[in-house]
DNA sequence: AGGAGCGGAATGAACGTTCATTCCGCAGGA
DNA sequence: TCCTGCGGAATGAACGTTCATTCCGCTCCT
């Protein structure tokens, strides 16, 4: 259990909020394990250590709080990669903050990263969460066009460039996660020179 | 929905396998766009054009419907990677061989690959299907190690590696399916090329 | 006429959600 | 200071629905 009954005699200042933080968190935890329909909305209440009515004081529903979920981990992504991120610096070096930057989210949240993965268009998901999505697309795409009008990247659509770099990230964490690599800074470093050079003219 | 009601009055011969084939068929395609626990076993039977309990004849249940599945396509993969696959020709063109067995699958059956990608590390997936996935996992970093050992890869675990390249591959083919790359002759080729140097050495 | 195979209504378990009730911290009277 | 009464947050049993699975009457083939 999350929390076994903060019996904190006086009453806390952000009470609420730690009860919809530890809901979020065991769904976090749940909905990156087994998936949306795998998961009961009991078995998010038990693991926060709330009454299964409590989450309904928080959100409208089991769809309302994926959907926070999403929204909330999505753009904490988009603030990791944009961050320090400097369009205008040399491609090799924006690259790598790049890189860096992702595998340092990776790190610091490694269920938001797998919740996220898992729950890419998933019908449940609601307008705003699919715009978001498209947002980020939008931006790396418009990333990788600039710095190909600059003869950086091969002569391949931004597309496929997009799909290949963020594949093979992926393919990394995921790796990390499952336990059959051990992510040391050597073989993030290793990584990310292999997938550069995938890319560069 | 896939047959609405085939009312051949003459019986087929294989009337039987035909409807395991149909169920099987409308399993693959439910489980690929909505996953395990998203997908009724009143659905796949109406998307079969059978009744509810004619798949309890044919599978034990549910479960044993998305193991038979799991390893028949898991199967049909290893087998297509296989297909002529020379360990003692030059790399590049394993390589290449390796891509265009991949690729070919998945433009044969998409909602094999989709529904493969999904399931992967499920719990309901029992020893059999995992230890399929271990088998072709070991194949691969065999390979891998052979050929680095002859210093033609970048000096870089097995295991990362081919994390990049499944990876990349899958990143591909996922944009594929999902509309946002037209997977061309040209396009194929360039990718290929792109994940090569990747590891080259 | 007989029997195997099938369909879909029936079934109990489990789901998401609701709501009558309990609980708790505090304001205000003594 | 202590007690009482209040307001809203929290609870979990209960509700209607939907699920996986079972079962039985019917159909078709021999």
């Amino acid at each position: 259990m999350s929390a076994a009954v903060p019996p904190t005699t006086s009453a806390s200042p952000s009470d609420k909020a730690d009860k919809r933080a530890a809901i979020l968190d065991a769904a976090l935890t749940l909905f990156a394990e087994r998936g949306f329909h795998g998961t009961s909305v009991p078995d998010i209440a038990h693991l926060a250590g709330v009454g299964a009515g409590t989450i309904y004081r928080y959100f409208e529903g089991k769809e309302a709080l994926v959907n926070a979920l999403y929204q909330a981990h999505k753009g904490e992504l988009g603030q990791a990669l944009l961050a320090g991120f400097d369009p205008s610096a040399p491609p090799r070096a924006a690259f790598h903050h790049f890189w860096h930057s992702a595998i340092a989210f990776t790190q610091k949240s490694p269920r938001a990263f797998q919740f996220l993965e898992l729950h890419h268009h998933a019908p449940y998901l609601d307008k705003k969460s699919h715009d978001l999505e498209g947002e980020l697309l939008v931006m790396a795409h418009t990333f990788i066009t600039a710095a190909s009008a600059r003869q950086v990247f091969k002569d391949v659509p931004a597309e496929v460039l997009l799909a290949l770099v963020w594949g093979a990230f992926r393919g990394l964490v995921q790796g990390g996660c499952e336990g059959r690599i051990v992510l040391t800074e050597k073989i993030i470093s290793q990584a990310e020179e292999c997938v550069w050079e995938a890319i560069r003219r």
